[in-house]
DNA sequence: AATGAATGAGATTTCATTCAT
DNA sequence: TATGAATGAAATCTCATTCAT
């Protein structure tokens, strides 16, 4: 017996997915749960869905979208000076994951034992941080000794290593700490 | 009908759980298959380990084990000096990581989407780095506006996605470029 | 939304039905397929039938009627001599069932294990075969040694059978070696 | 928590099901149910069986080699007469349809609509049918107008609708009448 | 100690049916 | 009348775990 059409049952199923994922992990989540918070039947659940990982790939691409946005936010606003650069970008991820943490950490977080990579995840994310350090290469700014997709993979690792260590306990380092760190580490801002 | 004492049943469980786990991943691997790939049965499984995750912890912790004691036969070895110490610990580790290429992943791999962290197994690593860093900064050697523990979990989270992006396809990138990278960015031998 | 009466939507309805079981066979059809397929809404699939057994139990009326009408046509026109009754017959129910393949396969195809009979389906048609038998045994034309009940379901037994294993490759056989085979077996031009 | 060893779970099984699908058919019984019937757990039905098809298939199997074993001796005694040879293997498969009336229906009893055939199951049945044909056309007993492989399919479909029809209530007729209509219905027996 | 058949809780998934629009 | 999102009972199947041998 049907219920009168609920107002966006996808989004509700999101959000809950969201809530247990980032509790939970994966692993200990399963579709009923999740349309069980949503307050729908589980048969709503698979019709806006084909899995559990569906859901949890939707999920991420919106974070990831999100992230991408504020990060170009960012740099439109900042000079090209690569230091501004870096630390804007860096300060506009670390805003987002403070406002949003469970949606960081269901979208970075650790998923599979065995599994050898951060998957498609971090690769998406990080190929913009390559070719801007090909840009700058390009410009002589930076040495040409560089594997850039090398150093976007190493910086990359470590935003989101970092980031998931301060989301566990934010009073754990200021903002601007963190910004520091990241930045000074940068492969863009350190030389051989 | 039992069996005679099978040779060495605990390191072949080990084995057979570290092959699996490693092209699966810790989901799709189960008990049942571990056992059948090891040639025991079932119950000689459980005679040996809680659970399937008891195995993989002390994979986890022979790993740990190994590694630790790869780098500090490497420190002993270099000099003192900033650069080298931080350069020989890269490569011990990357020595490791290449000739035991499964129990790398499985050790570090990731696990569980919405688990807040890289787990108990690299808060463990990142102690010593951060007890190196202290070290430099009582020296005088490195500034004392990095947060160590901060600094520490930066570059251990960069050294482990970069080795499992590497572990990936050794063909990726030399090991001395990996070494030059993780050098280049390590919190030590950076300046803000 | 309500849409405008569609034209005929029953008939569409009970061709998407034909189609998909005779492709796919009873148990791997869907209302919602059925109705999907006759470009419907599910709610449309239920104001005109209420559930899918009866659009397949419509089908398969609709189906045996045909074959009635069309044996019925056939022996109208056939001289009363037995061999030409029985050859028209079957000629008409062959020429039937090339014509409607899946509607034919869809009626007399077989439905579930363990149910004991052809169903109401074949007890429909072996009716007329039975009356027919009795009116030649009381005509002296043939021995009364013979059930007729028993011979009629024997010979729409092999009629069906035959027919259905035709159809699934017509080259399988001429029309006429059908006709021969079928005649030569009926009972009324047996004897014991 | 498991319980002793049971004797022969897989037996239990088997005949669990031969009775469920007998009496309610494949589509309306589940694993489960035969599990329960035979006193087993679910767990056991899938360590011994993929899934209910399969026990399905090892009960038709089972029971197509009863009967085609029955055929045989019964054939063995026979003298080699046309006659003799198709009473006696008639008179076979009716004996054991009567004493295993569940198996036999559930062995060819009709299964999906839409489903054109009888399957395999008929298929290897009358392959015997067809070479016994050939060698009476080959040794000049019967014209060779006959196609042998549309004969046999044609017999069989006879004696299987037949036999199915009387085992729903075998007060319906005699074994000899039985007999007597199928063997005066067999293609040896009958000419153009 | 070693074995592996048996177990059943629980996860996944399908689909006939309803009813507010 | 037509619609299709929502529903949840029910079926399928997995796998960690036990324990009699």
């Amino acid at each position: 017996m049907p219920r009168p059409r609920i107002e966006d049952a996808e989004d509700r199923l999101l959000s809950a997915g969201l809530n247990l994922f980032a509790r939970l992990g994966t692993e200990r989540v399963n579709s009923n749960a999740i349309a069980r918070r949503a307050r729908l039947g589980i048969g709503t659940f698979y019709s806006h869905f084909a899995d559990k990982h569906a859901l949890l790939r939707e999920i991420q691409m919106r974070t990831l979208a999100g992230i991408r946005g504020a990060r170009l936010d960012a740099l439109a606003t900042a000079s090209d000076e690569p230091l501004e650069q870096v630390r804007a970008s860096a300060e506009a991820v670390l805003r987002f994951a403070r406002s949003h943490p469970e949606a960081y950490r269901v979208t970075f977080g650790r998923e599979r034992a065995g599994a050898s990579t951060h998957g498609p995840v971090v690769s998406e994310s990080s190929r913009p941080i390559e070719k801007a350090l090909r840009r700058l290469q390009a410009a002589g700014r930076i040495d040409t000794s560089l594997d850039p997709e090398l150093a976007a993979r190493a910086y990359l690792s470590m935003e989101v290593g970092t980031l998931l260590w301060w989301l566990e306990d934010p009073g754990r380092a200021e903002m601007s700490a963190l910004v520091d760190t990241l930045a000074r580490m940068h492969p863009a801002l350190t030389r051989a």
